[in-house]
DNA sequence: GCCGTTTTCGGCCCGACTGTTTTCAGTCG
């Protein structure tokens, strides 16, 4: 069972602890130990309870003795000492103070020491009265910017991330935009949408110019159609923000550096961090220029970013990866594993055509799949009960079978077309087609569209029917959530996933861009309790079956290798697989 | 408070930018 207390309450409670600390004036070493667990924490996938229970605590990085005593008393108790009695020293609602720009752990202590403010309410009336420029560390600037950082904080416009899918068609934008453009050597996103995070804060780009063509570059770059206002702009950065808000951030390197300004700008921060640690033990420093001697001074450049990871012993790491927890390890014994790739898709297993809800006729979706390479397709029209999305009933699905083997006819020497059913989930775990009807499918995927606010036992119960259905061979977008509308339902997941293990249960991984569902979390969840993936477009238009990349990201950054995947086997493979099970459990 | 292919003690990423400074502190990524 899960307790209430996860890794990332734990988390939250250690960044705090930071923060505070922080205010108080710590050693910032001690800081900077507490911050590092709060983010191994966000990061780690294993339950913590049972890490715990077996005394494991102390292979998540960063945690020695003193952390792991305190994350014991946090799960046994709920409540930790230490925590409690920092905050009586300095209260924990001074936190909101830093959500203001400008306000940093020393100007919290000043404001505090010096006029007893607490709350951002208490800051913007002495800022309006004028009280804040005087204060040692401030300024009249200082002042007017945390008055101006006030009212964004107000309005809610700081720090809110963009969905991927909508980070990158803002960069397909600007990368058209600036293909033309003279001078450019190489162009590159970098940051969190480099790693394909679910999430992106802005856009990075990073371009290799000599410094002759910086300005008309950057002249290109400001004069984008889509573009709002310039924040900033110099020779080397220019920083704007786009229609809708996103924030985007051009950065001109000389192509000798492109390595290493390549490497710090994909961050993740933890990541750099970590690396700059480790190269330094190597007497190397590490920055975005270069890797510097420290004993000659010698400037090393890497004009490539494996340059940078082979000259500190370690084999290139996929930017994926770069979140700061073992693959700087892995990478020194190299022993990472090798990622799956979108190439490796063999088949895709989630398709719509305009027999149910998708734009386009069947033939059109087979072409587009025999485009991109495919050499199966698993056609997944949605069943009878899903009205709204025109589900088929039995009889038009034989009329769709016969025109799946008329294509599959023409087509033989190109791609086989399976028979498949997205199949509706009803309220109480049972399908949306009877057992003969499932029978008679290649494959079926099973789905829940509806009801998905039931209470968690009851729906975590519907789930491990549909998934111990022995005809049901994979469960479409797991937990449901969509991107800025819907969070993942509230099931035991773990229990679900163990009962997918146990039957051998596909799980899909939708990489349908307003999906992205199972999230990475999730699938190192899953796969840590034994479970295996599909990874499916989903796509109800030509043009999505292309989006196949993003759910790649996603079972990438949990780690997945072409072992996990079973629709990066042959067909013969995957039919294997699928096979097998339905076998077992025809026998019961 | 953590950590170890030079260390169980003595280290702990690096730089840009801004504004308040008289040589640098604070914030940010």
């Amino acid at each position: 069972m899960e307790g209430n207390i996860d890794s990332n309450a734990v988390a939250e409670i250690f960044e705090r602890i930071a923060l505070l600390l922080e205010i108080k004036g710590e050693d910032r070493f001690k800081i900077n130990a507490y911050r590092r667990v709060a983010e191994s924490l966000r990061n780690e996938t294993r339950d913590i309870y049972a890490l715990y229970k077996e005394g494991r605590l102390k292979e998540i990085p960063g945690v020695g003795k003193a952390i792991e005593q305190k994350i014991c008393e946090l799960l046994e108790s709920g409540k930790l000492e230490f925590y409690e009695k920092l905050t009586e020293e300095v209260p924990d609602k001074l936190l909101s103070l830093y959500e203001i720009p400008e306000m940093g752990p020393k100007r919290i202590k000043t404001v505090r020491e010096m006029l007893g403010i607490e709350t951002p309410e208490e800051l913007e009336r002495a800022a309006r009265e004028g009280k804040l420029k005087d204060l040692p560390g401030f300024g009249p600037k200082v002042e007017r910017k945390i008055l101006e950082g006030i009212k964004a904080f107000k309005e809610k416009r700081l720090s809110s991330r963009f969905p991927l899918g909508e980070a990158w068609k803002y960069l397909q934008v600007i990368l058209d935009h600036m293909k033309n453009c003279e001078g450019i050597i190489a162009i590159c996103p970098a940051g969190s949408l480099r790693r394909m995070k679910e999430t992106v804060g802005d856009l990075d780009i990073l371009v290799a110019a000599e410094a002759e063509a910086s300005e008309k570059i950057t002249n290109t770059f400001t004069n984008l159609g889509i573009m709002d206002e310039v924040i900033l702009s110099g020779p080397t950065k220019t920083s704007v923000r786009l229609k809708g808000g996103l924030q985007a951030d051009l950065r001109i390197v000389e192509p000798a550096r492109w390595g290493t300004a390549l490497q710090y700008f994909t961050g993740s921060q933890q990541h750099n961090i970590l690396l700059r640690e480790a190269a330094l033990k190597k007497n190397l420093s590490l920055s975005e220029y270069a890797l510097t001697d420290t004993i000659s001074g010698v400037e090393i450049l890497c004009p490539k970013e494996e340059d940078v990871y082979g000259r500190l012993g370690m084999s290139w790491i996929p930017p994926e990866l770069r979140e700061g927890t073992a693959e700087i390890k892995l990478a020194l014994e190299k022993k990472l594993p090798k990622l799956i790739e979108t190439e490796d898709i063999k088949g895709d297993l989630q398709i719509h055509s305009n027999w149910s809800d998708g734009k386009r006729p069947l033939k059109e979706m087979v072409e587009k799949a025999c485009e991109l390479g495919r050499s199966y397709i698993l056609i997944t029209d949605h069943s009878q009960g899903l009205g709204v999305a025109k589900g088929l009933t039995p009889d038009r699905l034989t009329q769709q079978w016969r025109e799946i083997d008329e294509l599959n006819e023409m087509l033989a020497d190109k791609i086989v077309i399976l028979k498949g059913t997205e199949v509706e989930v009803k309220a109480d775990g049972s399908l949306d087609y009877d057992y003969e009807l499932l029978k008679s499918f290649d494959v079926v995927v099973a789905a829940v569209h509806s009801n998905l606010r039931q209470d968690r036992d009851q729906l975590t119960e519907r789930y491990i029917r549909a998934i111990s259905h022995p005809l049901v061979h994979i469960l479409a977008h797991p937990t449901g959530r969509l991107f800025g509308s819907r969070e993942e339902a509230e099931a035991d997941w773990e229990e679900i996933f163990q009962t997918a293990a146990s039957t051998g249960t596909l799980l899909e991984i939708n990489a349908h861009p307003s999906r992205l569902d199972l999230s990475e979390k999730r699938i190192r969840q899953a796969f840590n309790l034994g479970c295996k993936f599909v990874i499916s477009t989903d796509a109800h238009d030509i043009y999505e079956q292309e989006y196949m990349f993003f759910g790649v990201a996603q079972a990438r950054r949990a780690w997945l290798t072409v072992e996990d995947v079973a629709n990066a086997q042959s067909l013969d493979a995957f039919l294997g697989l699928i096979k097998k099970r339905s076998g077992v459990h025809h026998e019961r």
